[in-house]
RNA sequence: GGGUGAUUAGCUCAGUGGUAGAGCGCUUCGUUCACAUCGAAGAUGUCGGGAGUUCGAAUCUCUCAUCACCCA
């Protein structure tokens, strides 16, 4: 049964990745057989994750270099797995929740990850199974998950990625890379946790600058500039009783504790250190110096509300301002119950301002405050003014600078043998000008905030005790008791009191005191460490406490966060019994992504794959998570077990659409991956990515091109029916034996074939996969399909039965060629083809790459066979210009042919006589005077046609061809004629360029003659 | 504002000092038994502008213009 006319895609694709897995292909060390091994991890895509364009271009990068190495032998692990996307997976389960009206709150934290989890079994494996049909080789038995094995985690969910991350960051604290400080942070008032500065986006919005009046206090006044002469330089003057700020968010100024002026500003140098009161409640709040005012902005007086803004907190600290928080988690105005907001103001504009104004949206509030200023007086003007506004990734809304409690990563300790790893080049970056991207952003680094306050994620392991009280207010409190036991018994209601309220003064004091942290792997460990420290039996509250229940809000206003047991309790019981409580918040997601490279391998186990496999080999990545993951992995794996996690990061650009816009949902051009897979088959949808794959150039992807390598795959497929069709592949060897012909076409295409192999390799080793698969194409279409079948017709067809067998047994070597250098790209049909071709040792996927080299190459058959190419070209060119019709075979002439040219005929006659459609061919002295010219190397033929072409058309023919030669020769004849280039040049360049120039100068005098030879005709 | 990169055929892009290229599109011709998802032939370039280095510049340097991205 003759093969399809196609591939179908469709039908095999899913088939062939089926019989890959069923017979372990892709596990780690699969077909090894050298020492070397090769690993790549995967970038982890995020557990709700799905296949988009920029997924299908790093996995196929990667996949190339994977099979690659594979098919070389290498041991070679590719290792999948996903992450637990802390704020993007939390989303997805509360949507899910909010279907049936209900929200996170509604269960405890137990029962909400158990619903995490439960989702993540029935829809987390939806990228692996895209990835899937994409071909992506990973070992799958190896997948792994950035909360594998943590401790809620069900069934099917062992590893210990969790162990892993704990581990870290244990031992990070111990070395005091890690430490908890109350600053302020970027919140996402939507998911109500902090952020790191990276997931912070930029938004350009249109919006206002208010100017607001703040009064000046005890009758200060100040010259304000109203007129200007020419050179800027203020001409009139009225005096103010108050400053103007302007602001693009007046709903913070009740939490503004001071106003910053430069220094060196005349209009205000003298009032700094006198005060303005606030509007709205009557805050009296100082004038301070700070250069953070720019006079030329706005008004020169700038409003401080450090508690709300990351300039105006740096400002706060240089000039010792209040840093008064006046929002919930949500972003809604926080003044009742309030008391850091309510001193130092007046308290009937605070019981007003409360009334008015708390527990209302941000945006409410603002508007609520630019109503207030507008009646009350205080409100100078409006501005339109475009600006930045920080939004968060995730959720889309504005983030709001927020001082908590939070963790953090002290970057700059870590930060140097990350920086000294690059820049002596044991980790190399490609392509080199994302090092200065890493560089810059390393060397300017800043603390990174790993606290979320989400309930999915790996929970800090730390844990909260109670302080120590000393020996004396222990003693007291004690005391009093005992004391108050005492009054109990003799109910004596005064003496209770006065002992209350000594009791409450002891308990204050108490609780000024630090909280002790305990940070540990595990509770056993942070039970000894504590009953060390305590010197008493501890309990541990694993969670679900009372602080885990709390809302954020709450938890902000209890500030240190002190947990439950708050000193060494005093009742007459000889036991003290201390009560801990775990820290209720999780790592940011990166922290577990940091550890990528040692946590799949098995770390901190000491396992066969960690020391086989790591340091790993290359990392490769989008360059939009350069900062999020790859210098972070490099920070964490150097800090951690003190070596690079990867000798090279290829970071590749970004697929756009065809008009070169980011693919985006709301521009509706986003390309589905699936979509073309399922359209071209998943080979033309990798082979246009690898093809495009230019080093540090954006992608612009057309449709139209993937079509392009559709049709390519098509092409060699239809080259390998031929081949079948024609018993080729009957009895060959298929040992990949290397065919030794002794015809000169079967002989020049295995010397084709050596020179791609060598290209590919070289591009592959260099990741310049655009030129590995542009070379590869060139090859199996341009030689192989262009050429190689054509000339094999005639000695297929009609050769004798040496040449046939010589020719089925090259042609069969040539195609498994192709196949094996392009399964790396197109893995699905090549595998198709190999195994319908014949039956095979080994499927393709295991096949063994080619070594062999330039050695295959025949110089004299190289030499030949373009000879007689270029030929066919000219009488085909020829034929075609002057119209003769393409069916008929004409009869050629030839004169003056030398050795080399009979030789090559000879041999060659056949192939000729079929591709350019010749009857004959005659020698002559000389050409009769109507004919067609073509003038080769070694000769010249001609074309008899003197009834058929038209005398004004070849005389053009000829004429443009000559001009053409004349212009290049007068280049390389100037070139020649330049003794400084004959001097200066190398030897090898002014060689070329000489048998270049006498080439041309030959073709020129062929095409002059028969131009001579025309004219006489005319 | 700071940084990085880009500008080459109608379109998308390769090409880092030595004869300007590919694919797609376009025009003409062709169903000869691998393939019409095909074949043959053809047209199309002041390599963004200017200056410099060099025997020689698309390529190196400077400068201007335009565009894109990243960071503030």
């Amino acid at each position: 049964m003759p093969m399809e006319k196609t591939f179908n895609a469709a039908e095999a694709e899913a088939r062939l990745y089926d019989a890959w897995e069923k017979a372990g292909c892709f596990k780690a060390g699969a077909n090894a057989s050298r020492p070397e091994t090769f690993c790549i991890m995967i970038p982890p895509p995020n557990v709700t994750g799905s296949l988009h364009m920029g997924h299908a271009f790093n996995n196929t990068l990667q996949d190339i270099l994977v099979r690659w190495h594979r098919m070389r032998g290498f041991d070679t692990l590719w290792q999948p797995g996903q992450d637990h996307a802390g704020i993007a997976t939390q989303m997805v389960v509360e949507r899910e929740l909010a279907k049936e009206g209900k929200s996170r709150r509604d269960f405890t934290r137990e029962e909400f990850l158990a619903k995490v989890w439960e989702w993540k079994g029935q829809s987390g494996g939806t990228i692996i199974n895209q990835l899937k049909r994409l071909g992506a080789s990973c070992d799958w038995s190896r997948n792994a998950f950035t909360m594998s094995g943590a401790p809620n985690a069900p069934a099917g969910e062992e590893g210990n990625f969790h162990d892993a991350v704990i581990k870290v960051f244990v031992d990070m604290y111990d070395k005091g890379y890690i430490y908890r400080g109350k600053r302020l942070v970027n919140w996402d008032p939507h998911f109500e946790t902090a952020i790191s500065d990276l997931e912070v986006e930029q938004v350009e919005v249109d919006g206002h600058m208010w100017r607001l009046r703040y009064a000046l206090e005890n009758g200060e006044t100040y010259e304000h500039p109203v007129e200007w002469d020419e050179d800027g330089n203020p001409t009139a003057h009225e005096t103010r009783d108050y400053l103007v700020v302007a602001t693009t968010r007046p709903e913070t100024m009740l939490g503004d504790t001071g106003v910053a002026v430069h220094p060196d500003d005349p209009r205000y140098r003298h009032l700094i250190g006198k005060t303005v009161r606030l509007p709205l409640c009557g805050r009296s709040i100082p004038i301070v110096a700070d250069e953070y005012a720019d006079p030329e902005k706005g008004t020169g007086a700038v409003k401080i509300t450090p508690a709300h803004d990351f300039n105006d907190w740096e400002v706060g600290q240089r000039t010792n301002l209040r840093a008064i928080n006046v929002m919930t988690t949500r972003a809604a105005m926080f003044l009742k119950d309030n008391p850091e907001f309510a001193e130092g103001c007046d308290p009937d504009l605070v019981a007003k301002a409360i009334e008015r104004l708390d527990g209302i949206d941000r945006y409410e509030a603002r508007e609520a405050i630019i109503n207030e200023a507008t009646d009350d007086g205080w409100l100078d003007g409006i501005d339109s003014d475009r600006h930045m506004v920080p939004h968060g990734d995730r959720s889309k809304t504005a983030i709001e600078p927020y001082l908590t409690d939070q963790w953090f990563v002290d970057t700059a300790k870590i930060v140097g043998p990350a920086l000294d790893a690059v820049r002596k080049g044991e980790t190399k970056i490609l392509p080199e000008q994302h090092e200065k991207v890493y560089f810059h952003w390393l060397e300017n680094i800043e603390p990174w905030c790993i606290s979320r306050q989400l309930w999915w994620g790996h929970q800090i392991p730390v844990w909260y005790g109670p302080p120590l009280a000393s020996k004396e207010l222990s003693q007291r409190s004690y005391d009093l008791i005992a004391q108050m036991d005492a009054a109990e018994i003799e109910k004596d209601k005064a003496k209770q009191d006065e002992i209350w309220s000594e009791l409450d003064q002891v308990l204050r004091q108490l609780e000024t005191q630090e909280t002790i942290l305990f940070c540990a792997s595990s509770e056993n460990e942070v039970q000894k460490q504590a009953e060390k420290f305590y010197g008493c039996p501890v309990t541990i509250d694993w969670g679900g406490s009372d602080i885990a229940d709390l809302s954020t809000q709450q938890r902000y206003r209890l500030g240190n966060r002190q947990s439950g047991g708050w000193y060494k309790s005093g009742n007459s019981q000889s036991v003290d019994v201390v009560n801990l409580e775990r820290d209720p918040d999780v790592l940011d997601t990166w922290f577990s992504s940091g550890l990528w490279p040692i946590g799949t391998l098995g770390w901190p186990e000491q396992t066969d794959e960690l020391n086989k496999y790591f340091p790993t080999d290359v990392l490769i990545t989008g360059f939009d998570i350069i900062f999020f993951w790859v210098a972070r992995m490099m920070m964490m794996q150097l800090a951690v077990v003190d070596r690079i996690p990867f000798h090279t990061v290829y970071v590749h650009a970004l697929v756009r659409d065809e008009k070169g816009k980011k693919m985006s949902k709301s521009l509706g051009n986003v390309l589905d991956p699936l979509e073309l897979i399922e359209e071209y088959g998943a080979d033309a949808v990798r082979f246009t990515l690898t093809s495009m794959a230019a080093m540090g150039r954006d992608l612009k992807l057309s449709t139209q091109r993937i079509a392009g390598y559709r049709n390519f795959g098509t092409k060699l497929w239809n080259a390998a029916r031929f081949a079948e069709m024609n018993g080729v592949f009957e009895g060959y060897a298929r040992d990949g034996t290397v065919p030794q012909p002794t015809e000169t076409v079967n002989k020049w295409i295995v010397g084709e074939t050596a020179r791609v192999r060598q290209t590919v390799d070289e591009a592959l080793a260099a990741y310049r996969f655009n030129d590995a698969a542009n070379a590869l194409y060139a090859f199996v279409w341009g030689k192989v399909c262009d050429w190689y079948v054509e000339f094999s017709k005639p000695l297929l067809l009609d050769g004798s039965e040496a040449e046939r067998a010589e020719t089925r047994a090259t042609m069969a070597w040539v195609i498994d060629q192709c196949l094996i250098l392009l399964h790396p790209m197109m893995p699905f049909i090549t595998e198709e083809l190999w195994g319908t071709l014949g039956t095979r040792p080994k499927m393709l996927v295991h096949a063994d790459w080619p070594t062999y080299g330039p050695e295959l190459v025949d110089p004299a058959a190289d030499r030949e066979m373009n000879w007689v190419i270029g030929l066919i070209e000219e009488i085909r060119s020829a034929r075609a210009q002057m119209h003769v019709p393409a069916g008929l075979h004409v009869p050629v002439l030839q004169t003056g042919l030398d050795a080399a040219g009979r030789d090559a005929w000879a041999r060659n006659e056949a192939l000729v006589k079929r591709l350019a459609r010749v009857e004959s061919l005659t020698e002559v002295d000389t050409l009769p005077k109507g004919c067609v010219t073509i003038a080769v190397e070694g000769g010249t033929f001609a074309l008899p046609l003197a009834d058929i072409i038209d005398v004004g058309e070849e005389k053009a023919r000829l004429e443009k061809t000559l001009a053409k030669l004349e212009k290049e020769l007068g280049g390389l004849t100037g070139r020649l004629k330049n003794p400084k280039f004959v001097e200066s040049a190398p030897e090898e360049v002014v060689e070329e360029t000489r048998d270049l120039a006498a080439a041309k100068t030959d073709e020129a005098a062929k095409l002059r003659t028969a131009l001579e030879r025309l004219a006489e005709l005319a």
